[in-house]
DNA sequence: CCTTGCATTCGAGCGCACTCGAAGACCGAG
DNA sequence: CTCGGTCTTCGAGTGCGCTCGAATGCAAGG
């Protein structure tokens, strides 16, 4: 039985500023926030918790038009809107995994150029792997 | 002895359209590019390797204007040219581990959400951390 | 009562990195 | 001579994701 959290909480706990917290919220990002009869949101752990993974999903480089429908499906209790997010889920996970092998690949000739310190083409060439 | 290339063949070999590449150019993210006697520009497989390099450089997240001081500190012979280079590629190889740190560690968030295949709210609450 | 904090709606602005198009010229090959 | 490809310069447009500010209002707490 937690107390409801207001914006200024939720922004603290997340890093997000309260203007982009009701940016999200208005652009279809978030989970439903309930308002107290104050009309003012009331947000739980759970949206702690929904704001921590959309961080992720979006440094993770997912489009906001993405995390919208994604938003969108929890809401749906249909078994096509189930299948649609894992699919969702399913298809950031491999895009993840290409940009980890992409980044790890310039890392790789990044530290080579770094320890050579010199430029690539003075390095005598020896016969490729 | 290789032949010269024409705006088309580097945009063709690099995947960088002619535009472009123009427009790397005038920004300052080329090495110097020789003209031929009709004025066009005539790369060479430097530039081929040039492009490819700061395609990676792009890739992995580096802004346009540190490309442009790097580009920039080719062209010098100082010692504190090449410190300053050596500084930024060893600053972006740093920012490129993090961002893999990351990629990896929202990877792997995902993948339980996906393996689980059901929200983790659902799941039983052990006893945390 | 007055201040504070949050509410709503609206629209503008920003930074980045292209991306496109137009206009007009040049020049060598067919 | 015409055509195609390139040249230059210029400015405007695009897409994304915020980010900010202004205006206006309401309700509780000091």
């Amino acid at each position: 039985m937690t107390e409801p959290l207001g914006i200024r909480e939720l922004a603290d706990r997340t890093g997000v500023s309260a203007h982009t917290l009701r940016y999200y919220e208005a652009a279809g990002l978030m989970i439903p926030v309930p308002r107290d009869r104050r009309r003012r949101r009331a947000y739980t752990e759970e949206h702690v918790r929904w704001v921590a993974f959309l961080l992720r999903l979006r440094d993770g480089g997912m489009r906001i038009a993405r995390v919208r429908e994604y938003a969108a499906l929890t809401r749906t209790r249909s078994q096509a809107g189930q299948r649609r997010r894992l699919a969702i889920l399913r298809a950031h996970r491999d895009e993840l995994c290409e940009r980890i092998a992409r980044l790890t690949d310039h890392l790789e000739v990044l530290e080579r150029k770094v320890a050579g310190g010199c430029a690539p083409d003075l390095v005598p060439k020896r016969s490729r792997r």
